[in-house]
DNA sequence: CCGATTGTCGATAAAATTGATCGTGATTAT
DNA sequence: ATAATCACGATCAATTTTATCGACAATCGG
């Protein structure tokens, strides 16, 4: 049930662009691996996938690097984990965008596949509802909370 | 994302220790391979491990063979999936079996992990959640309803 | 046009993991 | 005893993962 670094890695630099402010222009891959300490070599590989898959756009030369080639709010992690590690369910048997038969005589009454069915569409739910924009709203809320005092107990009035 | 066919075999062999009929006695590793499509000598490895953990009893010699050391109901598939697949969580600092930091500044504000987190935790939720017992009941719930003429589209009245 | 910068692409490789298989021994029932 | 069965360590082949290298192509600023 393990993401991959690759996978690990896509999602980090994507997370890494849309949070990025868009008057610095594209970033290069070397920019990108610093910030999220990532190799740069195989960086390039998964931004290169990720722009044949449709998700960035890119520009060689000076002043040239990634950027994200649709609103992150249209960018769902579900299709970046598949892309970049393959099916999301545990079993191919439960797989919908790469559905393989399995050898159980009847697979309607398979006890693992049923239970295997459950978890493929918990984490499908979450990933597939999931994009970049909501990421990267989720993790300035968390900033704030982490930059505002400890919060107390019982709501506060303001002094007057 | 996936499960190992290490895991996949190991919940197989005890669904069908688990749905086995008690007065039969133990279960030779040979017949759970047989009746499961799995290779012998894998099987005997991962039923092995399922004894040092305490899920099964083993007896050797002539009718001897192995059986669940607890109730169906006591035994959990995100117990037997973390024995034999390691950790539910898709990344090491979500887990809560095997925790490990990550390189990221704050693990409180990172993207990647809010989200694997929401990811384990409804993994986590359904695994821990279901046992033996539920699964075979959800076993013979559904070949009940293979078994019984197709459903109409509104409740049918009986003749009279 | 030059030359620095940066993405593109294919090949390769080291390491880890997976999915087994083999042989030998230990234990038990008959 | 002996046949059946679990126990256990070693080993192995294939695959996947995680990169790294080097040459090439496109772009831009001057």
């Amino acid at each position: 049930m393990k993401l991959s670094k690759r996978g690990e890695y896509g999602v980090k630099a994507l997370i890494d662009l849309a949070s990025r402010d868009p008057a610095r222009g594209a970033a290069t891959v070397k920019e990108i691996a610093a910030h999220q300490k990532i190799p740069v070599k195989f960086l390039e590989q998964i931004l290169l996938a990720l722009k044949n898959a449709g998700l960035l756009r890119s520009r060689p030369g000076a002043g040239g690097g990634y950027a994200l080639a649709k609103p992150p709010g249209q960018i769902t992690l579900g299709q970046v984990v598949r892309l970049l590690d393959g099916p999301l369910a545990p079993i191919p048997c439960v797989s919908k965008s790469a559905y393989q038969p399995c050898v159980c005589p009847d697979e309607n009454t398979c006890g693992l596949r049923l239970t295997m069915l459950d978890v493929r569409n918990a984490i499908a739910d979450i990933l597939d509802n999931t994009t970049l924009a909501d990421v990267t709203q989720r993790v300035e809320q968390a900033q704030q909370r982490a930059s505002r005092p400890a919060p107390r107990g019982r709501p506060r009035r303001p002094a007057h």
